[in-house]
DNA sequence: AAAACGGGGGG
DNA sequence: CCCCCAGTTTT
């Protein structure tokens, strides 16, 4: 399947669109200049992300982080740390496998085509084709949540868009529309616009530029669109968290495993398939018989894919002859500077 | 092609 | 409660 406009089509949803966004411009920060370094963290950081989530995390890590050499040369608990609460964290960890890679074996200098931009590590053909049009004003077509919904309503597309044909038919037609002159113009305003006038609810068709010759304001289906196929299924887990007070001191250790929240800290867990309290070690310590107290506290946190029960219990008495290698002994009052999932975080926060 | 990956905000 | 967000990577 192709979908070709005639240039007229085009021309004409383009200047709309480009009219409507010189009257309606967003100011933000790493707009202001054309550093690449700052284009592609903002990007990394908005994935996924909203502009009023994402902001004061690209504000602190332009501070503490004003180049990608700063980038390259922090830690990784440090950068974990900067990246805590924002979620997605393989985003943090690629974006500062990518610093390293430009600060080490690109000596400092950022790739300037889209298909280099493509070889980072967490950039695909969005961050690409944004860092390409925004930073080298290359005519490369961003395709996001907000193109996939402008698009979809405006051509009347009423294929699946997260199905490859799909994909195929909006990137056919971004392709299509792009302003070869002005690269980088386009892609902001189809963005903005999306996220201003064509929102996902109560999108403001009245006042729409576009609403003449839009394709779903002509058959009422502006609701329907864009279609979704898949549908989400949510799994329940329990985490079982044992707070170890040794004095001062507590417990901890690092995710290293394949699962969510990898490379962030936690308390020691037990991971059981069902809601019910443990009362005991039995399982994971055979022959450690330590009696655990109903948890302390019990909180939710709601993932893409998953609930997560945690389950927090207080042990002041423990002393079995040899703990896992993982644990690690940290004053409690340590636990600020390394990074969390938030639901441990708040655990912290209130308890301690 | 589908599933996994966080957390916040809006209706 | 469900959907969406300046998507990418892994399976």
């Amino acid at each position: 399947m192709t979908s070709r406009l005639t240039a007229r089509e085009a021309t004409h949803f383009r200047e709309k669109l480009l009219r409507w966004y010189d009257e309606n411009p967003r100011p933000l920060p790493w707009k202001s200049d054309k550093d690449p370094y700052k284009i592609w963290l903002s990007e990394i950081i908005l994935q996924q992300t909203q502009v009023s989530q994402g902001l004061p995390y690209y504000l602190h890590f332009i501070e503490a982080y004003p180049t990608v050499r700063d980038l390259a040369d922090a830690s990784t608990d440090e950068v974990m740390k900067s990246w805590e609460g924002l979620g997605y964290y393989s985003r943090a960890r690629n974006l500062h496998a990518a610093a390293k890679f430009i600060a080490n074996e690109r000596d400092g200098v950022f790739p300037d085509d889209y298909t280099g931009l493509l070889e980072l590590k967490g950039v695909g053909p969005y961050t690409a084709a944004a860092i390409a049009s925004f930073a080298y004003d290359l005519p490369h077509a961003v395709i996001d949540g907000n193109v996939y919904r402008v698009l979809s309503r405006y051509f009347g597309v009423y294929e699946a868009v997260d199905t490859t044909i799909g994909k195929k038919i909006i990137t056919q037609l971004a392709d299509q529309l792009i302003s070869r002159d002005i690269p980088a113009a386009y892609n902001q305003a189809i963005m903005n616009f999306g996220a201003l006038v064509c929102k996902p609810k109560a999108p403001v068709c009245h006042s729409c530029p576009l609403s003449n010759r839009c394709g779903a304001k002509a058959d009422g289906s502006i609701d329907l669109l864009p279609i979704k196929s898949k549908r989400l299924i949510r799994k329940q887990r329990y985490f079982h968290y044992l707070i170890i007070i040794d004095g001062d001191n507590t417990y901890i250790e690092k995710r290293g495993v394949d699962d969510i929240w990898k490379s962030l800290y936690q308390f020691p867990i037990l991971e059981t398939s069902g809601v019910t309290p443990i009362t005991s070690l039995q399982n994971w310590m055979p022959g450690y018989n330590l009696h655990l107290n109903k948890p302390k506290t019990e909180l939710k946190q709601t993932l893409t894919h998953q609930e997560i029960h945690g389950l927090f219990y207080i042990v002041r008495d423990f002393n079995a002859d040899t703990l896992p290698d993982s644990w690690v002994k940290k004053p409690i009052s340590s636990l600020d500077t390394l990074a969390f999932p938030k639901m441990i975080r708040t655990f912290i926060s209130d308890y301690f």
